[in-house]
DNA sequence: TTAAAACATGTAATTAATTACATGTTTGCA
DNA sequence: TGCAAACATGTAATTAATTACATGTTTTAA
């Protein structure tokens, strides 16, 4: 009854976050609110409790760095261990399904009545939160990718990316299809 | 300082469900693995003791029935007070994209190299997993809606199965265009 | 020059969610 | 007829996650 029940995915995100280069804290919450944000969140109080965890289990270290007069920073890399851990966990297989939650699909679950007038401000409303998403990333990948050469260089961020915004071009493509014109 | 950071939405979702028609807990847990399962997940664990909070509220009340000998049952149904409360909630914007979780694009993310050699069998792997479940989906929604007349006597649910096809359809598509022939 | 935003790090309290523990009945099928 | 699967309901323990509390520094722009 012992190492089985492994969930607990974040110290494994952070490792890999710490493998493509060291960074504070700071840095890791602000990871989860771009890109990696749209796969994974953490605020920042998770991160720091665990990044202590994972120090005292070896797995990563820091350094004390200070800015300006007395900033203090902690710059945190990954050490062999951590690395073999990170690794072993990109290596294995991921064979559930990572639940997904909706809300939004749930409450037209509920509302049942094709007809009823709820139902069209509630797909504009979606539509408009999900084409501002749409257009941010897009935005972002133009930033990030300007051309085509550039992708090599971070293909793990274009892959992300890729699939954000297949991801929400596609909720936005499916909300069309129930949409009627609005006069 | 109160009434504010209301989350919490297993509790309208159950509303939700005994609106549909009386029933259970075990139901309810069971419409956690089905249909609803695709966008909201709860265990028995946490709905009984939701169940009781409802009841305590006044939103829900039961009834002790007897199934066979002796097995005993409590049906649950919504008060008035609870259909105002899954009324407002229905009605009520989500003004939030509900955050998206997803280990296998984080492990493809840390994975960075596109030459990597756990990459195509990472992928094929997903596109097992996902197109078994589109099948299933596709499945289900042959059987409970065999042709379109039946659609609107369950309309919500159509909307929810056809959307999740419509997700584990786009998901399988996306993977294939990084799938590279397999010999 | 000063105020706001961003940088930076933590802990405490609460709530949500999972996993494990615990028990018993009924149905279906081999 | 006997056994497994499904039905049925709970609690306890643990872990994950959010929200709130708490404090201080540096940068940027008005």
């Amino acid at each position: 009854m012992a190492t089985i029940g492994q969930r607990n995915r974040l110290q494994f995100i952070i490792l890999g976050l710490l493998n493509q280069q060291p960074q504070t804290g700071y840095d890791l919450a602000k990871a989860f609110e771009n890109e990696i944000g749209e796969f994974w969140q953490a605020q920042h109080s998770q991160i720091y409790p665990m990044l202590k965890r994972l120090e005292a289990a070896g797995e990563i270290t820091h350094e004390d760095t200070v800015t300006g007069e007395k900033l203090a920073k902690k710059q945190y890399t990954l050490t062999p261990t951590g690395r073999e851990k990170l690794v072993a966990w990109v290596s294995q297989p991921s064979p559930e399904l990572t639940p997904n939650k909706d809300e939004f699909i749930l409450k037209l679950y509920f509302i049942k009545d094709v007809d009823d007038p709820r139902i069209q401000p509630m797909l504009r409303e979606q539509y408009r939160l999900h084409q501002a998403q749409l257009a941010h990333l897009q935005q972002r990948q133009a930033t990030v990718f300007p051309d085509t050469s550039t992708i090599d260089q971070a293909y793990g961020h274009y892959l992300i990316l890729d699939h954000a915004i297949a991801r929400e071009a596609h909720y936005v493509s499916w909300l069309t299809q129930y949409l009627t014109p609005e006069d």
